[in-house]
This record gives C-alpha cells, sequence and structure tokens, in this order.
RNA sequence: GGAAUCGUAGCUCAGUUGGUUAGAGCGCCGCCCUGUCACGGCGGAGGUCGCGGGUUCGAGUCUCGUCGGUUCCGCCA
C-alpha cells in the first residue's frame, strides 16, 4: 500500500489508491474533508456528492475509521494550500471510498496535539497510544538507533551471539525472576539479570570480541528512568583487554556518533572526561553528575574550621555558588530547603550577595574573616547565592548533589541541545552496606581490583581498594558500566575471603565460571551500555516508558494484556509449584 | 517497605469559607452548512465526585481508613 508522505507530491494529476485511519472530519453538508492518516502522515480527502457512494460512506465516517479511497491527486489552489503539513499543498480528489473497518469511540487521544490522556489509559491502550505521530517516530528512530550501533560493531569486529534466556540465580545483584523446572520438580531458572557470565564464559571460549542486544531481567521498583522487568543492554566483551582505557576508547566513537549524528546535538566536550569515583563525590556529590553545567561543590571545612556557628561545627561543610541566585525568591529557597530536608540535612543555610551587600539569616554567626574566606573560596559575586550543607561528608555530598540537581533545573542550565558524556572510574571495590553493617561488594564481584592479589590481601582499609571498573554517564543518566575482569580463580576466592566467604560458597555460585577460568582463561574486558536510558536522553525524554512499544506500568503490571495472572490448576501441577493460602488469622 | 501527590462525564480538567438541580472544552447522538484543515452553528444524551466509615441540619469540599495511578527514598552486583 502506498504510503501517505510527501511523495504524493510528486503525483499530481494521477490517480492513487490510499488507505489509512480518519484522523479527522470535516463535513460541510454538501462537501467533507477527511484527513486520512497513516505511519507517514496525513493527507486530504475531499469528498463531493457527485460522487454519491463515496459522499455516502464520507458521511458515516467517524475517528480512527479504517478506510481505503481512489482519487486523483489535485493541486490545491493557492489560498487554500496548508503550509503546516508536507502533503497540504494537495489533495485527493475521492471517486471510490470503502469502509474497512468501524471504531468506537476512543477512551484515549490519539493525537499529539491536546492533552494526553493518562498513563494508566495510555498503557491500558497501547495500541492506540502508539498510533500518535510522535510514538511511530520513537518506533523508527529506535530501530534506526539499533542499525547504528550493529553497524558500528560489526565493524569493529564484534561478533553478535545470543546467550540463554533461560539461565541461573545470581547471588548478588537485583532480584531474580524465576522460571520452575518443570523436568526437575523444586529446580528453578532464572532469568538473567544481564549475560555477565556468559559473555565472560566466550571469552574462555576463544571468542575475541562479543556483543549482543541483550535483554536483562530485574525484579526491582521501576522509576521514571528505570523500566520494570525487562530491558536492554549493547552488552560487550573483548579478550586479552586488561585496561579499561582499551574498553572506553573502543566504545566512544559510537557514543559520539549517537550523539551528533543520530540525536544531532552537541557534545559538550569532544574530549570525554575520565574523572575517579570520589573525585565526582567531591566535587558533584554524585556518580553520576550532569556535566551540562557546572555548580561544583566546594569543600569550606578548612577555611571554617575555627567557626563558631553551631550548624558549621561539622566534619564537613561545602557551598554551592550559585551564579545569579540572589535573585531566588522566599518561596524559592523554601522549597530548596524542603529538598534539602528531604536528602537528610537539617536546614538550608545560605548567603545572598546582593547590591554589594550579604543578605543571610546566618551572616550574624560569622565573623568577618569567614565571610570573606566563604566569598574568596567560592568566588561569588553581586548578584550570586552560596548554599551550604554541614555535616557528615557523605551526608553533604548527597544533600548539595540533589541540590545542585536543583538549582541547574531552576535556572534551566541543563540544555536539551547539548550532550554532556564522562567516564567516572576507579570506583572502590568495596563499599559499607549501613543496612547490615557490613562490608560488601561495591559494584559487582567480578570485576579485577587494582593490584590484584597483593591489593586484596595487604591493603589495610578494604575500602581504599579501587577496581578497574568505570561507569559512563551521559546529562546525568547512568548509561554504561563496564570493568576488567577478574579470570583468576585464586583472586575470585580472595575477594569473597574478605567478605567471610569460604570456598564452597563461591564454588557453589559461580562453579561454571570458576571451572573455566582453570583452563586458560585469557584476560578480558568489557561493557554495557544500557540503551532504553540512552535513547531516552538522546530524544531528550524524561520517561522510559515513553520509548518501549509495550512497557509494564509502576507496579510491574502489563495493564494491556494483564500480567501477571493467575494460571491453570494443571500448569501448577506441571510446575510441581503450589500456592500458598493465606492464613485466615493473619 | 516509607514519603509526597493525584483520583469529578468516554477523554482532559474547573468546582470558592461545607449550602439550591455538580460545570467547561473535546468526544458521542440529532439537525444545518460546498473550501475546511484541531471547520463552524443549533439542540441533546451522558455523573454512585475511586471505594468504605465518621463529623455535620447539610460533604465533591472536612476527617479516618482503604484501593489505584505517578514521582521520590529504600532497592537497582
Amino acid at each position: 500500500m502506498r504510503s501517505l508522505s510527501n511523495t504524493l507530491n510528486t503525483e499530481i494529476d494521477k490517480t492513487v489508491q490510499v488507505s489509512g485511519w480518519v484522523n479527522s472530519r470535516r463535513d460541510h453538508g454538501g462537501l467533507i474533508f477527511i484527513d486520512l492518516r497513516d505511519h507517514t502522515g496525513v493527507v486530504q480527502l475531499v469528498i463531493t456528492p457527485e460522487t454519491a457512494e463515496a459522499f455516502a460512506v464520507a458521511e458515516g465516517l467517524r475517528d480512527e475509521f479504517v478506510v481505503s479511497a481512489t482519487g486523483l491527486v489535485r493541486e490545491r489552489a493557492p489560498e487554500l494550500k496548508n503550509p503546516n503539513i508536507p502533503t497540504g499543498d494537495i489533495e485527493i480528489v475521492v471517486d471510490t471510498m470503502q469502509l474497512i473497518n468501524r471504531s468506537e469511540p476512543l477512551p484515549v487521544n490519539t493525537h499529539d496535539e491536546g492533552d494526553l490522556s493518562s498513563e494508566e489509559l495510555r498503557l491500558k491502550y497501547r495500541y492506540l497510544d502508539l498510533r500518535r505521530p510522535s510514538m511511530q517516530n520513537v518506533l523508527k528512530r529506535r530501530a534506526e538507533y539499533y542499525r547504528i550501533m550493529r553497524r558500528y560493531m560489526d565493524e569493529h569486529d564484534f561478533i553478535e551471539i545470543t546467550t540463554p534466556i533461560l539461565a541461573n540465580s545470581s547471588p548478588e545483584g537485583a532480584r531474580d525472576f524465576l522460571v520452575p523446572s518443570r523436568l526437575h520438580p523444586g529446580q528453578f531458572y532464572a532469568l538473567p539479570q544481564a549475560p555477565q557470565q556468559f559473555k565472560q564464559l566466550l571469552m574462555v571460549g576463544g571468542v575475541p570480541r562479543y556483543y549482543q542486544i541483550a535483554p536483562c531481567f530485574r525484579d526491582e521498583d521501576p522509576r521514571a528512568d528505570r523500566l520494570y522487568g525487562d530491558f536492554y543492554q549493547l552488552d560487550c566483551e573483548m579478550s586479552f583487554v586488561d585496561d579499561g582505557e582499551v574498553v572506553r576508547q573502543t566504545m566512544e566513537p559510537l557514543i559520539k556518533q549517537l550523539v551528533t549524528e543520530f540525536a544531532n546535538k552537541e557534545l559538550v566536550s569532544e574530549d570525554i572526561p575520565r574523572i575517579p569515583y570520589r573525585e565526582a563525590m567531591e566535587k558533584y556529590g554524585t556518580d553520576k553528575p550532569d556535566l551540562r553545567y557546572d555548580l561544583e561543590l566546594i569543600d569550606l571545612t578548612d577555611g571554617l574550621k575555627d567557626c563558631e556557628f553551631k550548624v558549621f561545627q561539622t566534619p564537613c561543610v561545602k557551598a554551592i555558588r550559585v551564579p545569579g541566585g540572589s535573585k531566588f525568591t522566599r518561596k524559592q529557597i523554601d522549597e530548596f530547603t524542603e529538598l534539602a530536608r528531604k536528602n537528610g540535612a537539617g536546614g538550608l543555610a545560605y548567603i545572598l550577595y546582593e547590591n554589594n551587600t550579604v543578605r543571610s539569616p546566618i551572616a550574624k554567626f560569622l565573623q568577618d574573616k569567614e565571610l570573606q574566606a566563604i566569598q574568596d573560596k567560592t568566588g561569588a559575586k553581586d548578584g550570586d547565592a552560596v548554599f551550604f550543607g554541614a555535616d557528615e561528608r557523605d551526608v553533604v555530598n548527597k544533600v548539595l548533589g540533589a541540590m545542585r540537581i536543583a538549582f541547574a533545573k531552576e535556572l534551566g542550565l541543563a540544555d536539551e541541545n547539548k550532550i554532556a558524556l564522562c567516564w567516572i572510574i576507579d570506583f572502590p571495590f568495596y563499599e559499607w552496606d549501613d543496612g547490615v553493617n557490613k562490608l560488601d561488594f561495591g559494584h559487582n564481584p567480578f570485576s579485577l581490583p587494582k593490584g590484584g592479589l597483593k591489593a586484596i590481601r595487604e591493603t589495610e582499609n578494604k575500602l581504599d581498594i579501587v577496581a578497574d571498573q568505570y561507569d559512563m554517564v551521559m546529562n546525568g543518566y547512568e548509561i554504561c558500566s563496564g570493568a576488567v575482569r577478574n579470570y583468576n580463580p585464586e583472586i575470585m576466592y580472595e575477594v569473597f575471603a574478605v567478605l567471610g566467604y569460604d570456598k564452597e560458597y563461591v564454588a557453589a555460585k559461580f562453579g561454571g565460571m570458576l571451572n573455566a577460568f582453570k583452563f586458560g582463561a585469557p584476560p578480558h574486558a568489557g561493557c554495557a551500555f544500557g540503551i532504553d536510558r540512552m535513547f531516552m536522553a538522546l530524544e531528550s525524554l524524561t520517561n522510559i516508558r515513553d520509548i518501549v512499544a509495550f512497557p509494564k506500568n509502576g507496579s510491574g503490571v502489563d495493564l494491556m494484556m494483564n500480567s501477571p495472572s493467575m494460571v491453570d490448576e494443571k500448569q501448577l501441577e506441571e510446575a510441581s509449584l503450589k500456592i500458598a493460602t493465606e492464613d485466615p488469622d493473619s
């Protein structure tokens, strides 16, 4: 079937057949206009009473009816041209028209114009929501995005290999989706959270470079930038690589190409900075900084160490200078304060520099030399504002990290047409888990600690051990995570031993992989890009469900298909499962 | 699991300090209209104000609970 795109403009005075959906109907009594829509666009059909049969059909049409029509493509008179649509110079004078299918009145808005229906309804009737031109565009753009990635990976000698969907439960990380085994009652497969172990085994299997647009499954609560259930990664791995820099430099050109050519956006910096994790936390309060703007965290701890103001008598005092911030209203500052509290601060001290005076609820508690130190260190000028965080160091970083984003949003500093990339490197191998009050893996147990066995054994404070592990950040979104992998069983046992796990535990959990490492495993490194999230960032969207054809909602429910759902007793029996009946007393 | 916020017509929303018969735009139904393009005009139908309890002479409005949506925290190797 021919499309309704502007190629029709070249077929003036020809008879064409077109099909599509009724986008709108304008009935003038003796003359009817139909805007016919397909995936490529809209064209105006004109129906007059002279073609009586077609006219009768057109009179009965309503929004979203499916019709087919034949007619002459006619150039519109100059005053009748519509410059707002690509086919606005022409129209089709209908000769015959068939109603192919009717539509009930719609439960959702299928037009980009006007207010969108609630997301709940959009997801329940996703097949209608997908008819919107912007959603059609997303689907097409995504296919193009995939093509660019595949072409790049192919050209760089990566081999596309699919790995199993029915895999094994992994003890670390996110919650698994379990699949009962019929042939092995009481046993379960798990859907892979990532093809991590498989791709490492491919390296042992002699594959030099692997990639896959890999489905990943995690049973964790979703967010605006995190899908529930399944999502996709551009997953890759390279053998005989023992330096993360090689992986980073291999993948960077692809991401730059996606930014400049695919998304048609400006890179803030051609050189992609490498920022050690510690530095990122100190300067930006987060390991995924949005570098489209500065607003760095400035450490004032030393300058205020003798300060008698009680609020500043904390292990750490830092500040953010907000250029032009003195014009913040009382209400805005109250909202910032509320946000600071939500992130764990007691309050939000500030100084406004206005007309060469200092306006601040805390100025009276500070000595002149302290005010001077603040101004010197922050570089605050007239018209600026300085906001403070004072607490334990990690609390200050977290609070001011959140404030930094809020200030940028308020001032419109995050330019939609720009993309800022960076690599965060040198993640701590271990971190302290406050929840259970013990040491745990910072990211994952598969990366190689820098310094190897010696570092693991001899570093006094295990928190000082770093891994050759790296994340790529795009406009404040973590879009990639990778590492140089541990391919040495001895080191693997040792990194678990630090956490108190014995060899038997490690062997039971990672037996398949550890076994493989005994047989000449090459060094290898790789990474995985969260391509849903990256696509969202490239397209300047903020809801990740908007870029997926059939996403689940915030409760993990597919409103359209009604999953999850109950299954037959027979299916449960075959899977050797029993549903626990609720205790009526509880 | 926690917090914030929302839930009124098919859709998007308004609804004042609690007060007569709960409104608008779009959509739907009927009539009129030969140059509109989100056509226009006239008329009409359509509501258990998410659900349940409470306060009150009186609740869409206040209150408690509950269910559902969204966002954030926890969580996401």
